[in-house]
DNA sequence: CAGTTACATTCGAAATTTCATATATTCACT
DNA sequence: AGTGAATATATGAAATTTCGAATGTAACTG
């Protein structure tokens, strides 16, 4: 993949979906679709295509565990990128709050397989 | 004017247009529309409007000196955004250097009235 | 006051983005 | 094999964004 070029990943940014997912997972390490479908309260096709092009782009990797796709921050993001969404997360939790809210009080969610053993 | 919401700056951020507009101008403190003009090769119309766009959203302030109107970041903007322009201006110098390069080759260009007097 | 320069705005068309709905795939469990 | 949960994708419609062209305004110039 080419360098990722700052005018994509504003793109990317610009979509309350796609902004919220970048936030929380960046907040949490790692989701699970079905963890952002409850926090965000948005339909799962909704969900998994923003997903898709975030990966896509290369702001997000995925990883699939059991019946559970994980997704993550790109280790491989610019080292600005990063810094970026940094600076977004820590300045604007009220803009994530209730979505945050949401997944804390999400019920059955799927066990991180820790990396042990 | 509320306080500036991160999906709102990042939707202004994600257009060609004004992502340039925005590192130039904060690489030169502050320009003139007509410079923009040139420096982005684009018509008066379309940078005009997209500058109108920064301004209401908060980005960029405007002053008005004899015929010119010149464009500078705005002093207000909430400092994670001040941040995340710096590391994307400085990160980034590939994707506008070809319109900092027309900029410095224009000739004609309104002086600047400086702080003096 | 006529012409020119700098900039802003309006308008409808064109392009892009987003969406809901339906369907496909993969895996776990029985 | 059969069922259900988790996720992905395809499709066409709807919403949003962007654009060029035309026009408006204000200020300076001669």
């Amino acid at each position: 993949m080419e360098q990722l070029n700052p005018l994509q990943f504003y793109k990317c940014l610009a979509d309350d979906t796609r902004l919220k997912a970048m936030l929380l997972i960046s907040h949490e390490q790692e989701l699970c679709v079905c963890e952002l479908v409850a926090a965000l309260e948005l339909s799962q096709p909704k969900v998994s295509r923003h997903l898709a092009q975030l990966r896509q782009c290369g702001l997000l990797s995925d990883r699939k565990q059991n019946q559970w796709v994980y997704y993550s921050i790109n280790k491989a993001l610019p080292e600005w990128a990063e810094n970026v969404l940094a600076q977004t997360r820590s300045a604007n939790i009220e803009f994530y709050k209730d979505d945050l809210n949401r997944l804390n009080a999400m019920g059955n969610r799927p066990e991180r397989a820790a990396n042990c053993c």
